[in-house]
DNA sequence: GTTAGCATGTAAGGAGTTACATGATTTT
DNA sequence: AAAATCATGTAACTCCTTACATGCTAAC
């Protein structure tokens, strides 16, 4: 229940909505993370190895077109969620600690949010608009600070780092805002 | 020429404004890279002592206030940029390729357009532009595209992403535009 | 007198990439 | 028949963090 989590959670969620192979969960994984970025096979195929091992999720060769049955063909691999995963999953998904609203982990954890408690999703939204909130009066103070001593580009960087980061707070708000309407009207 | 270079130009360039001890450093370098990555001793350190060995930078252990001569006490050791340094990190200013326009990379490489030059600087801006543009046009197909497979969680997480890009995009537009006018007036 | 911040470093290891290696299938 | 894309995998390596180790200085 330690490591890399947010990586495992990615993974198993995707293979909760439906088994894929390798090759196609890749694509899956680098759309999710946000079209930005694609997670290498070095990377991955280790880590459906040590999921496959711990027992989370099974291993099925598959030859899609039953063609000669022949042992020549390199036979794509498909993964399962198995029984002991869909529960590993869930226990992820419990969490609302700090892994779950930090820049690592969050879109992730979001993207998964159909599958998350209400009460679990309105802690990461809290947790994550105070984090924003911080870094925000971080930016705007080291603004204030600096106006003068600092060259212009480097204004300007951090200016629109600002702009970006009180964007994303604003969403945020307004995430917490609709989670709070549904569950007082009960859907 | 090769390796990691971002990281050396953002010390080298930090360097060249002043000299200063590894500390120091740190808090700058956080600084500038946006109040987010806090860049760990564990990194610098030896980052520093390669650069020395380089030739890039010199060491000089200074007993700020004067006190007993004596070897007892812990001197901070500040490093000053070298003249090979400065030709190097010059070189590295001249870097237009897509390690400077990159997510990695751009931060920093904007950070220092003080000291860059004109068409380098446009150069970087064009690249960023073309990879934020291409990055927004995956963003619209991959949501047009999903709109009713996808669950209402990832869709908004995709188009708050789409949101960002374009807004990124909206001000590199921009900051070309400024470029090309200072340009044209000469200043 | 003890906590917090200044200051420098090392060893071990985590998390992932690149480059390589192989081969089947589909499209042009 | 060549090129692109599907598909799986390994070994070496890079970059960086964590945890540890040390000690000084200022504030409360």
């Amino acid at each position: 229940m330690k490591k890399s989590a947010v990586f495992d959670l990615a993974i198993l969620g995707l293979l909760q909505e439906s088994p894929l192979h390798g090759y196609e969960l890749r694509k899956r994984l680098s759309a999710l993370m946000g079209a930005f970025r694609a997670i290498s096979y070095g990377s991955l195929y280790p880590a459906l190895r040590a999921l496959a091992e711990a027992g989370y999720i099974s291993e099925t060769g598959d030859k899609t077109a039953p063609g000669p049955a022949l042992s020549s063909k390199r036979a794509r691999i498909t993964y399962s969620l198995t029984k002991l995963g869909a529960n590993y999953l869930k226990e992820l998904l419990q969490d609302s600690g700090p892994d779950a609203w930090e820049d690592e982990g969050f879109g992730v954890r979001f993207a998964f949010f159909a599958h998350t408690e209400e009460v679990v999703r309105q802690r990461i939204l809290e947790g994550r608009r105070s984090r924003l909130a911080e870094r925000s009066s971080q930016l705007k103070k080291s603004l204030a600070n600096a106006r003068d001593r600092i060259d212009q580009y480097t204004l300007e960087l951090h200016r629109h780092g600002l702009e970006g980061v009180e964007n994303e707070l604003r969403w945020i708000e307004g995430l917490i805002a609709a989670e709070n309407k549904t569950q007082r009207t009960g859907s």
